[in-house]
RNA sequence: GCGCUCGUAGCUCAACGGAUAGAGCACUUGACUACGGAUCAAGAGGUUGCAGGUUCGAAUCCUGCCGAGCGCACCA
């Protein structure tokens, strides 16, 4: 049966549909993100092909970054440079035409033209301090953006098969998917997270004799599941069904309870750890819903079945795949190719875009998967993404450890998390990037617990919490009238800066389905630099001392900061703390 | 044999084709009777596996080697 479970209403660790995007900040006059100086940058373009000066067509959207090195200022174009070859002429020139009318945008303080041809830009200091205006007012919604907007997007992740528990490799992919899921969702597309249960084939029935084999006193079968899990697991079957081994069907009775103890123990501890699943799609459910048929007459209209040696074959050569694919057996059963190709045909009818998160072992899936949804009459350029991840090395003493859920060698998220918590768990493995292999040594990851990155995040967040905290309770208040011009010492810009970046950082790491763009710019960016801020920029008076001018607008900024690790955190599933 | 992915500081990892390749850990050296030091500052550490190519510009794109992981069923 495919199972659909409603997401529980007014769960806080979601991120907040896309209320207001980065549109918003038109509300404070002279605020100035870098979306909106990309903007202006287009702008002067534009100005330059209408008054003649330049003849090229104008790209659709112009980004500004941050450069690396302060000396280059707030925020850097290569426009020019892009322009330059299109326009005939050189890219200086084309610069300098363009730094022109910049310098009369507001909120615009410096404009130079640096190196082969950038354009380097310095912000005024008010329309700097505004950013954290616009953090203030849309405060859990800032960093949604709209950049997946309208897009329907299945995301399937995990998907272990429901023999045992789940273990370290998948967990990275609970970690990665999930935070993805998260993303996707701050940049306005509507995703449903799946989970496909392989509950059919020859792997279901070794677990199921596994089972009987440990409840009888019997040695496992060689080709069995021999983990320690086997025995508990056998257990709780027979706790719900005392009468089983009388039974001539026992093991079918403990394939299928068995099963359901699986999924259970499988749910329970991905939802301990944060995850949660809106559909788990049964792949026995596929031959009764008839499922299976549609995908085939789909496949055949569309021209691309043929039979050869008594089976029925996709011809999925025609669009790329090594080998064509066998579908129907010559004895008359189905593949599982042919179960992946009634699944990807369900999934089709409920979403644009269906993504697989797979692990490096099954990237000869990527090839087959594609022309699949080719043959299918689809797109597959949009219609289904293959994310193939790298697989987590697990080492003990310096040593890799081979896992095997056969041999019950393994260790379990729930190990992991016992370990390091949830935090430090899913913060680990979204802070790198999924397409290279990571060594996870459990002993250091324990030892080392407090050197973990996550720590330095959320310190940053509840020392924003405590500066809070600590002015309530001197009775200091602060609101959106805080004079934002006085935040003008080095470490406020750079903080005020690196709040900016937040809904490009967003939007891009959906974009390139890359998680771990948020966690390196959580630590990398806001928590270092509201750290030195910190370190140099007393907000709360101390002792006898007189409230200070600064004293509101750089709580102001703290809240904003407080604000920004708090929801980047959340895109990840880490929780920010108020006190640690 | 064919194919896919990955090779970046001693270690773990970053870096949408952009400027001087960056963080953390470890190492060296500074800063505290602290708005919470799980902090900050400074130093040292690199021929981005190797060799070519593409271009204003390459860790990034292309080709070939070397190395590592994984995959190449009418299995699931």
């Amino acid at each position: 049966m495919c199972e659909f479970r409603p997401r529980r209403s007014g769960c806080g660790q979601r991120a907040a549909r896309v209320g207001r995007s980065l549109g918003a900040a038109h509300d404070y006059p002279g605020t100035m993100t870098p979306s909106q100086l990309g903007a202006a940058v287009r702008g002067a373009v534009v100005a330059a092909v209408e008054a003649g000066e330049l003849a090229v067509e104008v790209p659709a959207e112009v980004s500004v970054e941050r450069p690396r090195v302060k000396e280059h200022g707030d925020y850097a174009t290569s426009i020019a440079l892009q322009l330059a070859k299109k326009a005939g002429r050189p890219p200086r020139e084309v610069a300098e035409l363009l730094a022109t009318r910049l310098r009369a945008v507001e909120g615009v303080e410096e404009v130079d033209v640096a190196g082969p041809g950038f354009l380097n830009l310095r912000l005024a200091q008010a329309s700097l301090g505004a950013v954290a205006l616009t953090v203030l007012e849309q405060g859990a919604a800032y960093g949604t953006n709209s950049s997946a907007a309208g897009q329907r997007i299945n995301l399937e992740f995990v998907s272990a098969n429901p023999t045992g528990p789940i273990h370290i490799g998948g967990v990275r992919w609970a970690a990665v998917g999930d935070a993805l899921g998260r993303l996707l969702e701050a940049s306005g597309a509507e995703v449903v997270r799946e989970y496909y249960v392989n509950d059919a084939g020859v792997q279901i029935d070794r677990f199921a004799a596994s089972l009987h084999a440990a409840a009888t006193g019997q040695v496992v079968p060689a080709d069995g599941y021999a983990g320690a899990y086997v025995a508990d697991w056998a257990q709780l079957v027979l706790e719900r069904a005392p009468d089983l081994l009388e039974r001539d069907d026992a093991v079918e009775q403990f394939r299928v309870i068995g099963l359901q103890v699986a999924l259970e123990e499988i749910r329970a501890s991905l939802a301990s750890f944060g995850v949660e699943f809106d559909v788990w799609f049964s792949e026995l459910s596929l031959k009764g819903s008839g499922a299976v048929d549609r995908a085939l007459d789909r496949l055949r209209e569309q021209g691309h079945v043929f039979e050869q040696d008594g089976a029925v074959w996709l011809r999925t050569t025609d669009f790329g795949d090594d080998k064509d694919r066998v579908l129907v057996k010559s004895d008359g059963s189905g593949t599982y190719f042919l179960s992946d190709a009634a699944y990807y045909v369900d999934k089709r009818t409920r979403a644009d875009r269906c993504i697989y998160m797979l692990g490096a072992d099954h990237h000869g899936y990527v090839g087959r998967l594609k022309a699949l949804a080719a043959c299918a009459g689809d797109d597959p350029g949009t219609s289904i993404e293959v994310l193939i991840g790298q697989l987590v090395n697990v080492l003990k003493d310096g040593e890799p450890v081979r896992m095997s859920k056969r041999a019950g060698d393994i260790v379990t998220l729930e190990d992991l998390v016992e370990l390091v918590g949830v935090d430090a768990a899913r913060y680990t493995l979204a802070r790198s990037s999924a397409d290279s292999s990571m060594d996870l040594d459990v002993d250091a990851v324990t030892r080392q617990s407090s050197d973990n990155p996550v720590f330095y995040v959320q310190y940053a967040a509840t020392r924003a919490a405590s500066v809070l905290r600590n002015a309530a309770e001197m009775g200091i208040s602060f609101d959106e009238t805080a004079d934002l011009s006085l935040l003008t010492h080095p470490r406020e810009a750079e903080l005020l800066l690196a709040l900016a970046e937040f809904p490009a950082v967003v939007a891009t790491a959906a974009e390139l389905r890359e998680p771990h763009r948020v966690a390196r710019y959580l630590e990398e960016k806001v928590a270092k630099s509201a750290q030195r801020f910190w370190d140099e920029c007393q907000v709360l008076p101390k002792g006898d001392e007189e409230v200070a001018a600064t004293t509101a607008p750089r709580l102001l900024l703290w809240r904003a900061t407080r604000t920004v690790l708090e929801n980047g955190l959340r895109l990840l599933g880490v929780t920010a703390p108020e006190r640690m």
